[in-house]
DNA sequence: GTCTATATGATGATAGAC
DNA sequence: GTCTATCATCATATAGAC
Protein backbone atom coordinates (compact mmCIF):
# COMPACT_ATOMS: atom_id res chain seq x y z
CA UNK A 1 0.00 0.00 0.00
CA UNK A 2 0.86 3.47 -0.68
CA UNK A 3 -0.46 5.79 1.84
CA UNK A 4 0.08 2.82 5.12
CA UNK A 5 -2.59 4.85 7.79
CA UNK A 6 -0.67 3.33 10.27
CA UNK A 7 2.90 4.57 9.23
CA UNK A 8 3.80 7.83 10.64
CA UNK A 9 5.58 9.98 8.06
CA UNK A 10 7.89 12.78 8.79
CA UNK A 11 5.53 16.05 8.20
CA UNK A 12 5.80 17.74 4.43
CA UNK A 13 6.99 21.08 4.73
CA UNK A 14 3.24 22.57 3.80
CA UNK A 15 2.16 20.42 7.50
CA UNK A 16 4.78 22.22 9.22
CA UNK A 17 3.95 25.50 8.39
CA UNK A 18 0.54 25.05 9.67
CA UNK A 19 1.45 23.01 12.70
CA UNK A 20 3.63 25.26 13.38
CA UNK A 21 1.49 28.81 12.63
CA UNK A 22 -1.40 26.82 14.94
CA UNK A 23 0.82 26.85 17.90
CA UNK A 24 1.59 30.38 17.02
CA UNK A 25 -2.42 31.51 17.17
CA UNK A 26 -3.04 29.57 19.89
CA UNK A 27 -0.22 31.24 21.89
CA UNK A 28 -0.13 34.74 21.08
CA UNK A 29 -3.40 35.47 18.56
CA UNK A 30 -4.19 35.69 14.88
CA UNK A 31 -2.78 39.15 14.98
CA UNK A 32 0.64 38.99 16.68
CA UNK A 33 2.35 36.39 14.59
CA UNK A 34 4.09 37.19 11.18
CA UNK A 35 5.25 34.79 8.19
CA UNK A 36 8.94 35.91 9.79
CA UNK A 37 8.42 34.03 12.70
CA UNK A 38 7.55 31.02 10.42
CA UNK A 39 10.02 31.71 8.61
CA UNK A 40 13.29 32.17 11.45
CA UNK A 41 11.42 28.56 12.85
CA UNK A 42 11.72 26.90 9.73
CA UNK A 43 15.24 27.97 8.07
CA UNK A 44 13.62 29.69 4.95
CA UNK A 45 12.56 32.94 3.71
CA UNK A 46 8.98 34.94 4.93
CA UNK A 47 7.96 34.77 0.91
CA UNK A 48 8.94 30.55 1.02
CA UNK A 49 5.45 30.73 3.04
CA UNK A 50 3.40 32.64 0.63
CA UNK A 51 4.19 29.06 -1.96
CA UNK A 52 2.31 27.13 0.55
CA UNK A 53 -0.25 29.16 1.76
CA UNK A 54 -0.61 32.46 -1.14
CA UNK A 55 -1.61 34.89 2.15
CA UNK A 56 -2.05 34.92 5.79
CA UNK A 57 -5.88 34.77 5.55
CA UNK A 58 -5.12 31.49 3.56
CA UNK A 59 -3.45 30.22 6.25
CA UNK A 60 -5.39 30.92 8.82
CA UNK A 61 -8.63 29.18 7.15
CA UNK A 62 -6.49 26.34 6.72
CA UNK A 63 -5.80 26.17 10.64
CA UNK A 64 -9.59 26.20 11.69
CA UNK A 65 -10.62 24.07 8.67
CA UNK A 66 -8.33 21.70 9.73
CA UNK A 67 -9.81 21.66 13.65
CA UNK A 68 -13.27 21.69 12.51
CA UNK A 69 -11.93 18.36 10.16
CA UNK A 70 -10.43 16.84 13.43
CA UNK A 71 -13.63 17.96 15.68
CA UNK A 72 -15.99 15.56 13.67
CA UNK A 73 -12.93 12.87 13.45
CA UNK A 74 -12.80 13.03 17.53
CA UNK A 75 -16.34 12.57 17.59
CA UNK A 76 -16.62 10.20 15.51
CA UNK A 77 -14.22 8.08 16.85
CA UNK A 78 -15.69 4.44 18.47
CA UNK A 79 -13.47 5.47 21.36
CA UNK A 80 -15.55 8.48 21.82
CA UNK A 81 -19.11 8.09 20.26
CA UNK A 82 -19.49 4.41 21.82
CA UNK A 83 -18.82 5.78 25.37
CA UNK A 84 -21.79 6.89 27.58
CA UNK A 85 -22.62 10.48 28.40
CA UNK A 86 -20.56 10.81 31.52
CA UNK A 87 -17.29 9.17 29.82
CA UNK A 88 -18.08 11.18 27.08
CA UNK A 89 -17.96 14.72 28.92
CA UNK A 90 -14.54 13.62 30.39
CA UNK A 91 -13.22 13.24 27.65
CA UNK A 92 -14.18 16.51 26.32
CA UNK A 93 -12.43 17.73 29.66
CA UNK A 94 -9.26 15.96 28.78
CA UNK A 95 -9.39 17.73 25.40
CA UNK A 96 -9.36 21.26 27.09
CA UNK A 97 -6.85 19.85 30.57
CA UNK A 98 -4.25 18.84 27.67
CA UNK A 99 -4.38 22.23 26.34
CA UNK A 100 -2.59 23.10 29.59
CA UNK A 101 0.21 21.18 29.18
CA UNK A 102 1.14 22.67 25.43
CA UNK A 103 2.43 25.81 27.21
CA UNK A 104 -1.12 26.62 28.18
CA UNK A 105 -2.74 27.21 24.73
CA UNK A 106 -6.23 28.81 24.68
CA UNK A 107 -8.35 26.86 22.87
CA UNK A 108 -9.37 27.54 18.80
CA UNK A 109 -12.66 29.12 20.08
CA UNK A 110 -10.72 31.84 22.72
CA UNK A 111 -8.32 32.51 20.64
CA UNK A 112 -10.37 33.65 17.99
CA UNK A 113 -12.97 35.60 19.52
CA UNK A 114 -11.77 38.54 20.43
CA UNK A 115 -9.84 39.51 17.32
CA UNK A 116 -13.34 38.03 15.14
CA UNK A 117 -14.17 41.42 13.31
CA UNK A 118 -10.59 41.34 12.18
CA UNK A 119 -10.59 37.82 10.65
CA UNK A 120 -11.07 36.93 7.23
CA UNK A 121 -14.90 35.85 6.46
CA UNK A 122 -13.67 32.60 5.30
CA UNK A 123 -12.09 31.93 9.14
CA UNK A 124 -15.05 33.76 10.91
CA UNK A 125 -17.63 31.03 8.65
CA UNK A 126 -15.26 27.83 9.54
CA UNK A 127 -15.19 29.48 13.50
CA UNK A 128 -18.83 29.47 13.36
CA UNK A 129 -19.53 25.89 12.03
CA UNK A 130 -16.86 24.43 15.07
CA UNK A 131 -18.55 26.02 17.40
CA UNK A 132 -21.79 25.34 15.93
CA UNK A 133 -21.18 21.98 15.89
CA UNK A 134 -19.60 21.36 19.18
CA UNK A 135 -22.14 23.45 20.86
CA UNK A 136 -24.69 20.43 19.14
CA UNK A 137 -22.79 17.15 19.87
CA UNK A 138 -22.25 18.34 23.73
CA UNK A 139 -26.34 19.15 23.89
CA UNK A 140 -26.89 15.42 22.72
CA UNK A 141 -24.40 14.52 25.31
CA UNK A 142 -25.86 16.57 28.00
CA UNK A 143 -29.58 15.29 26.83
CA UNK A 144 -28.68 11.19 27.08
CA UNK A 145 -26.74 12.25 30.06
CA UNK A 146 -29.86 13.60 32.05
CA UNK A 147 -32.07 10.55 30.24
CA UNK A 148 -30.10 8.28 31.89
CA UNK A 149 -29.49 9.72 35.01
CA UNK A 150 -25.52 9.93 34.39
CA UNK A 151 -25.50 13.59 34.38
CA UNK A 152 -27.82 16.05 36.28
CA UNK A 153 -28.70 19.50 35.39
CA UNK A 154 -31.42 21.99 34.85
CA UNK A 155 -32.47 23.46 32.00
CA UNK A 156 -32.38 22.60 28.33
CA UNK A 157 -29.51 20.32 27.07
CA UNK A 158 -28.72 23.11 24.60
CA UNK A 159 -28.06 26.14 27.38
CA UNK A 160 -26.43 23.69 29.11
CA UNK A 161 -24.07 22.98 26.63
CA UNK A 162 -23.60 26.63 25.35
CA UNK A 163 -22.99 27.45 29.40
CA UNK A 164 -20.31 24.50 29.84
CA UNK A 165 -18.30 25.83 26.45
CA UNK A 166 -18.04 29.17 26.78
CA UNK A 167 -17.20 28.35 30.68
CA UNK A 168 -14.08 25.79 29.55
CA UNK A 169 -13.12 28.17 26.67
CA UNK A 170 -13.17 30.84 28.99
CA UNK A 171 -11.48 28.62 31.84
CA UNK A 172 -8.04 28.21 29.50
CA UNK A 173 -8.36 31.97 28.86
CA UNK A 174 -8.02 32.74 32.94
CA UNK A 175 -5.34 29.53 32.89
CA UNK A 176 -2.98 31.99 30.97
CA UNK A 177 -3.82 35.15 32.44
CA UNK A 178 -3.06 33.60 35.86
CA UNK A 179 -1.92 30.20 35.93
CA UNK A 180 -3.26 26.30 36.01
CA UNK A 181 -5.46 26.65 39.71
CA UNK A 182 -8.31 28.78 38.44
CA UNK A 183 -8.57 26.13 35.22
CA UNK A 184 -8.82 23.02 38.23
CA UNK A 185 -11.24 25.20 40.27
CA UNK A 186 -13.55 25.76 37.59
CA UNK A 187 -13.50 22.43 35.96
CA UNK A 188 -14.11 20.98 39.22
CA UNK A 189 -16.65 23.23 39.91
CA UNK A 190 -18.50 22.34 37.03
CA UNK A 191 -17.70 18.64 37.35
CA UNK A 192 -19.18 18.85 40.99
CA UNK A 193 -22.25 20.42 39.31
CA UNK A 194 -23.18 17.77 36.76
CA UNK A 195 -21.98 14.66 38.56
CA UNK A 196 -23.30 15.72 41.82
CA UNK B 1 -16.24 75.75 42.94
CA UNK B 2 -14.13 75.23 39.99
CA UNK B 3 -14.27 71.53 39.24
CA UNK B 4 -18.04 70.72 39.90
CA UNK B 5 -18.51 67.21 39.83
CA UNK B 6 -22.25 67.28 39.17
CA UNK B 7 -21.49 68.94 35.63
CA UNK B 8 -20.21 67.02 32.72
CA UNK B 9 -17.29 68.48 30.97
CA UNK B 10 -16.99 67.98 27.07
CA UNK B 11 -13.37 65.43 27.27
CA UNK B 12 -10.28 67.04 26.64
CA UNK B 13 -7.86 65.38 23.85
CA UNK B 14 -6.19 63.02 26.17
CA UNK B 15 -9.49 61.15 27.62
CA UNK B 16 -10.89 61.28 23.96
CA UNK B 17 -7.88 59.14 22.89
CA UNK B 18 -8.43 57.01 25.77
CA UNK B 19 -11.89 56.40 25.06
CA UNK B 20 -11.47 55.47 21.75
CA UNK B 21 -8.50 53.47 22.39
CA UNK B 22 -10.49 51.59 24.53
CA UNK B 23 -13.43 51.13 22.36
CA UNK B 24 -11.10 49.88 19.75
CA UNK B 25 -9.47 47.82 22.35
CA UNK B 26 -12.59 46.21 23.07
CA UNK B 27 -14.10 45.79 19.61
CA UNK B 28 -10.52 44.49 17.55
CA UNK B 29 -8.18 43.62 20.21
CA UNK B 30 -4.90 44.99 21.19
CA UNK B 31 -2.93 44.10 18.16
CA UNK B 32 -5.66 45.08 15.61
CA UNK B 33 -5.55 48.94 16.28
CA UNK B 34 -2.90 51.61 15.42
CA UNK B 35 -1.85 54.65 16.03
CA UNK B 36 -2.76 55.27 12.73
CA UNK B 37 -6.90 54.27 13.61
CA UNK B 38 -6.72 57.37 16.41
CA UNK B 39 -5.07 59.60 14.70
CA UNK B 40 -8.07 59.16 11.97
CA UNK B 41 -11.08 59.25 14.16
CA UNK B 42 -9.00 62.73 16.23
CA UNK B 43 -8.63 64.69 12.87
CA UNK B 44 -4.64 64.45 13.88
CA UNK B 45 -1.33 63.01 12.56
CA UNK B 46 -0.41 59.34 14.39
CA UNK B 47 2.26 61.15 15.89
CA UNK B 48 0.07 63.83 18.20
CA UNK B 49 -1.08 60.70 19.92
CA UNK B 50 2.28 60.06 21.02
CA UNK B 51 2.71 63.17 22.80
CA UNK B 52 -0.29 62.11 25.08
CA UNK B 53 0.96 58.68 24.97
CA UNK B 54 4.28 57.88 24.38
CA UNK B 55 4.25 54.53 23.73
CA UNK B 56 1.26 51.69 23.04
CA UNK B 57 2.71 49.82 26.13
CA UNK B 58 1.24 53.13 27.93
CA UNK B 59 -1.75 53.98 26.44
CA UNK B 60 -2.93 50.38 26.77
CA UNK B 61 -1.91 50.18 30.31
CA UNK B 62 -3.99 53.38 31.03
CA UNK B 63 -6.94 51.94 29.12
CA UNK B 64 -6.44 48.76 32.25
CA UNK B 65 -5.44 50.85 35.06
CA UNK B 66 -8.70 53.12 34.55
CA UNK B 67 -10.91 49.70 34.15
CA UNK B 68 -9.10 49.00 37.50
CA UNK B 69 -9.99 52.42 38.87
CA UNK B 70 -13.66 52.10 37.42
CA UNK B 71 -14.33 48.56 38.88
CA UNK B 72 -13.32 49.90 42.49
CA UNK B 73 -15.46 52.91 42.49
CA UNK B 74 -18.35 50.87 41.09
CA UNK B 75 -18.05 48.17 43.44
CA UNK B 76 -17.99 50.94 46.55
CA UNK B 77 -21.16 53.30 45.37
CA UNK B 78 -23.84 53.04 47.97
CA UNK B 79 -26.08 52.33 44.95
CA UNK B 80 -24.16 48.60 44.44
CA UNK B 81 -22.32 48.25 48.06
CA UNK B 82 -25.47 48.48 50.18
CA UNK B 83 -27.66 46.27 47.83
CA UNK B 84 -28.53 42.38 48.91
CA UNK B 85 -26.37 40.03 47.12
CA UNK B 86 -29.30 38.54 44.29
CA UNK B 87 -29.30 42.39 43.55
CA UNK B 88 -25.89 42.74 43.64
CA UNK B 89 -25.36 40.06 41.79
CA UNK B 90 -27.81 41.37 38.63
CA UNK B 91 -26.03 44.49 39.11
CA UNK B 92 -22.79 43.05 37.67
CA UNK B 93 -24.80 40.94 34.97
CA UNK B 94 -26.46 44.43 33.97
CA UNK B 95 -22.64 45.35 32.98
CA UNK B 96 -22.03 42.82 31.25
CA UNK B 97 -25.52 43.20 29.32
CA UNK B 98 -24.58 46.60 28.80
CA UNK B 99 -21.54 45.44 26.38
CA UNK B 100 -24.01 43.82 24.10
CA UNK B 101 -25.43 47.33 23.17
CA UNK B 102 -22.17 48.66 22.66
CA UNK B 103 -21.61 46.86 19.36
CA UNK B 104 -20.97 43.40 21.11
CA UNK B 105 -17.88 44.40 22.75
CA UNK B 106 -16.32 42.07 24.85
CA UNK B 107 -14.99 42.26 28.42
CA UNK B 108 -11.53 43.53 29.24
CA UNK B 109 -10.52 40.25 30.47
CA UNK B 110 -11.61 38.47 27.60
CA UNK B 111 -10.36 41.13 24.87
CA UNK B 112 -6.91 40.78 26.41
CA UNK B 113 -6.44 37.02 27.40
CA UNK B 114 -5.93 35.64 24.34
CA UNK B 115 -2.77 38.10 23.14
CA UNK B 116 -2.15 37.96 26.81
CA UNK B 117 1.40 36.68 26.17
CA UNK B 118 2.15 39.92 23.73
CA UNK B 119 1.17 42.49 26.22
CA UNK B 120 3.35 44.80 28.36
CA UNK B 121 3.98 43.96 31.38
CA UNK B 122 2.61 46.46 33.31
CA UNK B 123 -0.66 45.70 31.04
CA UNK B 124 -0.20 42.23 32.41
CA UNK B 125 -0.09 42.78 35.82
CA UNK B 126 -3.02 45.66 35.95
CA UNK B 127 -5.64 43.00 34.38
CA UNK B 128 -4.18 40.55 36.76
CA UNK B 129 -5.25 42.26 39.27
CA UNK B 130 -8.63 43.60 37.76
CA UNK B 131 -9.36 39.98 37.59
CA UNK B 132 -8.32 39.15 41.04
CA UNK B 133 -10.69 42.00 42.25
CA UNK B 134 -12.97 41.17 40.46
CA UNK B 135 -13.38 37.53 41.44
CA UNK B 136 -12.78 38.77 45.13
CA UNK B 137 -15.50 41.08 45.00
CA UNK B 138 -18.40 38.28 43.19
CA UNK B 139 -16.81 35.60 46.04
CA UNK B 140 -17.97 37.63 48.75
CA UNK B 141 -21.24 38.16 47.15
CA UNK B 142 -22.16 34.53 46.61
CA UNK B 143 -20.89 33.94 50.15
CA UNK B 144 -22.90 36.36 51.61
CA UNK B 145 -25.94 35.54 48.96
CA UNK B 146 -25.85 31.87 50.25
CA UNK B 147 -25.84 32.27 54.32
CA UNK B 148 -29.15 34.71 53.54
CA UNK B 149 -30.59 32.19 51.49
CA UNK B 150 -31.06 34.20 48.29
CA UNK B 151 -28.02 32.51 46.04
CA UNK B 152 -27.71 28.55 45.67
CA UNK B 153 -25.06 26.69 44.97
CA UNK B 154 -22.80 23.98 45.63
CA UNK B 155 -19.00 23.90 46.33
CA UNK B 156 -16.95 27.05 47.66
CA UNK B 157 -17.99 30.68 46.91
CA UNK B 158 -14.01 31.57 45.41
CA UNK B 159 -15.09 28.77 42.69
CA UNK B 160 -18.26 29.71 41.75
CA UNK B 161 -16.97 33.38 41.53
CA UNK B 162 -14.23 32.12 39.21
CA UNK B 163 -16.57 29.64 37.10
CA UNK B 164 -19.55 32.93 36.70
CA UNK B 165 -17.18 34.73 35.76
CA UNK B 166 -14.88 32.98 32.89
CA UNK B 167 -18.32 32.15 31.85
CA UNK B 168 -19.74 36.09 31.56
CA UNK B 169 -16.64 36.90 29.70
CA UNK B 170 -16.69 33.63 27.56
CA UNK B 171 -20.79 34.55 26.99
CA UNK B 172 -19.92 37.93 25.56
CA UNK B 173 -17.10 36.45 23.40
CA UNK B 174 -19.53 33.71 21.80
CA UNK B 175 -21.96 37.21 20.70
CA UNK B 176 -19.12 38.63 19.26
CA UNK B 177 -18.85 35.10 16.86
CA UNK B 178 -22.83 34.08 16.70
CA UNK B 179 -24.78 37.50 18.00
CA UNK B 180 -26.77 37.97 21.10
CA UNK B 181 -28.85 34.89 21.36
CA UNK B 182 -26.13 32.44 23.02
CA UNK B 183 -25.44 35.38 25.64
CA UNK B 184 -28.93 35.27 26.54
CA UNK B 185 -29.20 32.09 27.17
CA UNK B 186 -26.35 31.15 28.69
CA UNK B 187 -26.76 33.86 31.06
CA UNK B 188 -30.14 32.69 31.70
CA UNK B 189 -28.98 29.28 32.32
CA UNK B 190 -27.06 31.25 35.21
CA UNK B 191 -29.31 32.90 36.65
CA UNK B 192 -32.03 29.63 36.79
CA UNK B 193 -29.22 27.84 38.41
CA UNK B 194 -27.84 30.51 41.20
CA UNK B 195 -31.72 31.49 41.55
CA UNK B 196 -33.63 28.30 41.87
C1' DG C 1 2.22 72.63 25.65
C1' DT C 2 0.55 70.61 21.42
C1' DC C 3 1.09 68.80 17.09
C1' DT C 4 3.68 67.69 12.34
C1' DA C 5 7.45 66.11 9.30
C1' DT C 6 10.23 62.41 9.13
C1' DA C 7 12.87 58.10 10.24
C1' DT C 8 13.27 53.22 11.00
C1' DG C 9 11.71 48.88 10.97
C1' DA C 10 8.21 45.09 10.40
C1' DT C 11 4.45 43.39 7.64
C1' DG C 12 2.10 40.90 3.87
C1' DA C 13 2.63 40.14 -0.86
C1' DT C 14 4.68 39.98 -5.97
C1' DA C 15 7.71 38.72 -9.60
C1' DG C 16 11.04 36.00 -10.95
C1' DA C 17 15.49 32.86 -10.07
C1' DC C 18 16.88 28.15 -9.53
C1' DG D 1 7.73 22.84 -7.99
C1' DT D 2 10.16 25.39 -4.46
C1' DC D 3 12.22 29.23 -2.67
C1' DT D 4 14.64 34.16 -2.79
C1' DA D 5 15.30 39.10 -3.95
C1' DT D 6 12.60 42.91 -3.75
C1' DC D 7 8.55 45.92 -3.11
C1' DA D 8 4.75 48.90 -1.22
C1' DT D 9 2.54 49.63 2.88
C1' DC D 10 1.76 50.20 7.49
C1' DA D 11 3.61 49.94 12.23
C1' DT D 12 5.63 52.59 16.26
C1' DA D 13 8.51 56.17 17.54
C1' DT D 14 11.83 60.51 17.45
C1' DA D 15 13.13 65.18 16.66
C1' DG D 16 11.77 69.41 16.11
C1' DA D 17 8.24 73.21 14.31
C1' DC D 18 4.66 76.25 15.89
Amino acid sequence: MSTPSAIKLPPDTRTRILDLAEGLLLERGFNAFSYQHLAKELGVKPAAIHYHYPSKDDLGTAIVARQLRRLRKWRDLPRVADLPPKEQFDALLAVYENHLGHDRRVCLFGALAADFRTLPAPMQAELRTFNRELTEWLAQVLAVGRATGALRYVGSPAAKAAQVLTTLSGALQVARVHDETPFQVVVGQLRLELLS
